[in-house]
DNA sequence: TTGTAAATGCAACACTGTTGCAATAAGTTT
DNA sequence: AAACTTATTGCAACAGTGTTGCATTTACAA
């Protein structure tokens, strides 16, 4: 009792999401904590933090997962559709603060929705321009 | 000249499309068409067929390829950006025949959007209540 | 027939993500 | 504090998707 707790690699995440609004896909997350931190471990913590509402995870346009953190809705307990942009040039993505409708077919139960727009971000636009 | 072709493996996927509007996977493909066929030429053949604007393709849930047939938009150039719908339970993709208007943010360029509803199919909502 | 370009197959590879198991750390009970 | 239990982490191995290089075959043209 009263052990002093080293950084744990849970912390390490939670801060790194923290510093940040963007999406951070689970790939760059292991590239950049290698070797202080086992990819297992990054994998087996996002996959906590999403369960656990801290994080919410999307698929970028190459396949691979991102996260980010997770906004709470105003109003309870809706389902938080807001899309994503991916920069086709650097690849980064953000969350974007937009209400999203989902729209309803019959015959369908739909359960969520996930709107990712690809384009050229300001970076990127202005680097073409040089 | 005038050789008999055997049947092509572009043939084979060509056929393999027609035959129906829903979307499948390029690793369902290369499962499907083994050994008659080899995994590279299934993966080049669809690049192929999608650049030549023959099929068109996207990302499922769990970030497989997903291709399907390209449907011409009926006003020339516009972007065909219809939603595609995935069941949670079997997988299974369909295009939507559904127009979604993207959302255009300032200081942005968006290409092309890609928009995936998650849900239960006809199918499966009906296994369920057995 | 000969030559050339496109299409296919094969092997090997890179990458993302998961699983099983052992080792460690943290928390609980006595 | 000691013993026990549970949760975390690391490591190695694996599975799956998709790509690349190179050799071979096929289609097409001169």
């Amino acid at each position: 009792m009263g052990k002093i707790n080293k950084t744990k690699p849970l912390m390490i995440l939670l801060e790194t999401f923290e510093q940040t609004a963007d999406g951070i896909s689970s790939a760059e997350l292991v590239k950049q904590l290698q070797p202080k931190m086992n990819k297992t471990t990054v994998y087996r913590i996002l996959q906590r933090l999403e369960k656990s509402g801290t994080l919410h995870s999307f698929r970028g346009k190459d396949g691979l997962k991102w996260y980010a953190k997770h906004k709470k809705c105003s109003s309870g307990q809706e389902l938080d559709t807001h899309p994503h942009f991916q920069c086709r040039d650097c690849g980064k993505v953000e969350c974007l603060a937009l209400d999203v409708s989902i729209p309803s077919i019959s015959n369908y139960k739909i359960d969520s929705a996930e709107l990712l727009l690809i384009g050229q971000c300001k970076d990127c636009m202005s680097k073409d321009s040089l």
